[in-house]
RNA sequence: GGGGCGGUAGCUCAGCCGGUUAGAGCAGGGGACUCAUAAUCCCUGGGUCGUGGGUUCGAGUCCCACCCGCCCUACCA
């Protein structure tokens, strides 16, 4: 065995359009992703966990007009908001990328734009249709709604121009078998399906650029046509590469020799991820995602997040409110991994009193508390003896992240602290003396698994119950502490 | 119009290829304990498993139709 890393895994999230602050749907892939990463890194992966801004959206041109602030500025200003998430979300990311200000994203896009040339996939075609600057998409009339985008109920624009288009329709059959034979994974199997529907459907070819006024002069130049702006979706799915810079050595590392390279999406964007952005691939002639996994949505208060509906929630507030490691907590130990899932603050605090308070934080207490009242506060050193969960519940938790059912593995978790509690109950060590050191060797061992476990769900609150379990120089355990304080749900 | 996913105890959900009295958590009710954060542990759930048919010795679990919610996709006009 060399020092090397077993396997390397290259993560990404999707980069978020900057025309308005984070809300906590976009939290949710985030701290999946993290998960993920911190698992994988744990078990002695090689790891990279991509995330950042998609700034060079024409949403964004609007946003900043209708503030009345340069764009510049408005974009600076949300990037810097979302990039910030990292602290309070407990996140941990290799590289944040924005599409606008990094110098290595231009580069990467045009690069990717030549080589699909090279292969003869793009070409001029005169243009005209409805278009939608919400979506970044153009819709025929029987897709609106009453003449509004489906998505946005707004009005759309009438666009009639010469643009570049991609002939997706030539990689029909390469994307089907990439997926059918699984080198191109797409879970939930649902979400397959549904992409193989859309190939079966039949791939139109579609437009890749705009006019460069239509864009107001923002983002990024055709090669060779300076009239037009590549569009917006092809730059944004460039970044997963863009990132690591084509013909790079980390290029090779994370992307071309990587054994994985997964990418978290949500469902509204499942087209573009597991059909455009692999079709751009292919005509690049770079290797295909490995993963492409698709989360469904968070709901609020029973209701779909929308700025408008001034329902959406600040998972930053919320951290204030509530901290990390219940805000984290709620978000992998209740969405589902298929179909919505409803958020409310009330959950959010039933939850977090109920299994980190109630159940994780107080079971360390009590056995720190005993083992300074029984042995003053020293680790007995007898018997090896350990809860048939410690061996049994690391293999379920992992064997659930690898199915990335993050609901799943922490359900599995939960069941040490359960075990543990149930045994304290039982053997009573603050009641026999003479038994207690060996059934709290049996606890401790137990907080401490529980703290390696934990580590990639909840790195903070698994820091804590780690140094409760370790003894200090004088050989003694620290005093017991509070670690999750009880929460109360904010009146808004 | 076609396709997909959901519809299981008050709430949130498990139930793989069909098979003993349909499960868990939370809430509610009762009890225990006192090491601990009004915590923890034990007992307590009799729910037409959306509706109606069908297959089978036997169906939440398979087939058909329909209803409700959500999602994807298409078209006559």
């Amino acid at each position: 065995m060399t020092g090397g890393p077993l396997m390397t895994t290259y993560l990404t999230t999707t980069i978020p359009y900057v025309n308005a602050r984070p809300h906590l749907g976009f939290a949710l892939e985030l701290v999946q992703a993290d998960v993920l990463a911190r698992h994988r890194r744990a078990r002695g992966e090689g790891v990279r966990l991509l995330s950042g801004t998609d700034e060079n959206s024409l949403k964004n041109v609007l946003a900043a007009a209708a503030a009345g602030i340069e764009v510049r500025t408005l974009v600076d200003r949300n990037a810097a908001a979302f990039e910030a998430l990292q602290e309070p979300l407990a996140l941990r990311l290799d590289d944040f990328i924005r599409t606008s200000r990094d110098p290595r994203h231009p580069v990467g896009v045009a690069e990717l734009w030549r080589r699909c040339a090279a292969s003869g996939d793009l070409y001029q075609r005169h243009y005209r249709g409805q278009y939608c600057v919400g979506c970044e998409q153009f819709y025929t009339a029987e897709e609106l709604l009453g003449g509004r985008c489906p998505e946005h109920g707004t009005e759309p624009q009438f666009v009639e121009e010469e643009n570049w288009f991609f002939r997706l329709s030539r990689y029909t059959e390469q994307l089907r078998a990439a997926i059918t034979e699984d080198r191109l994974r797409i879970e939930p199997p649902a979400r397959r399906n549904e992409v193989l529907g859309l190939l079966a459907a039949g791939l139109p070819d579609f437009s890749v650029s705009r006019s460069r006024e239509r864009a107001h002069g923002w983002g990024i130049p055709v090669p060779g046509d300076a009239s037009q702006v590549i569009y917006v979706w092809w730059d944004a799915l460039g970044n997963y590469v863009t990132s690591l810079g084509l013909d790079s050595p980390d290029f090779d590392r994370w992307w071309r020799d990587s054994e994985r390279r997964i990418h978290l999406c949500g469902k509204g964007v499942l087209k573009f991820h597991a059909v455009y952005w692999p079709a751009l691939l292919l005509s690049a002639g770079l290797p295909l995602p490995t993963d492409v996994l698709v989360h469904d949505y968070l709901t609020v208060d029973g209701q779909k997040i929308s700025k408008s509906a001034g329902n959406t929630v600040d998972p930053v507030r919320l951290v204030d409110d509530y901290g990390t490691d219940a805000v984290r907590w709620w978000l992998l130990r209740e969405v589902a991994k298929v179909g919505d899932t409803d958020f409310t603050v009330n959950l959010l605090v039933e939850r977090a009193n109920s299994d980190l308070a109630g159940g994780i934080g107080n079971l360390v207490k009590r056995v720190v508390t005993l083992v300074h009242r029984q042995c003053d506060g020293r680790v007995p050193e007898l018997g090896s003896a350990d809860l048939p969960e410690c061996a049994t519940v690391p293999i379920e938790v992992a064997a659930a992240l690898d199915a990335y059912d993050f609901r799943r593995a922490t359900a599995a978790l939960w069941q040490l602290p359960a075990a543990a509690n149930r045994y304290l109950d039982q053997t009573r060590p603050w009641s026999d003396p003479s038994t207690a050191p060996c059934h709290l060797t049996v606890l401790l061992n137990a907080c401490r698994t529980l703290g390696e476990l934990l580590a990639p769900f909840l790195p903070g609150a698994a820091r804590e119950v780690s140094a409760q379990c370790t003894p200090g120089p004088d050989g003694r355990l620290p005093e017991a502490r509070t670690l999750f304080p009880r929460r109360y749900p904010q009146s808004v």
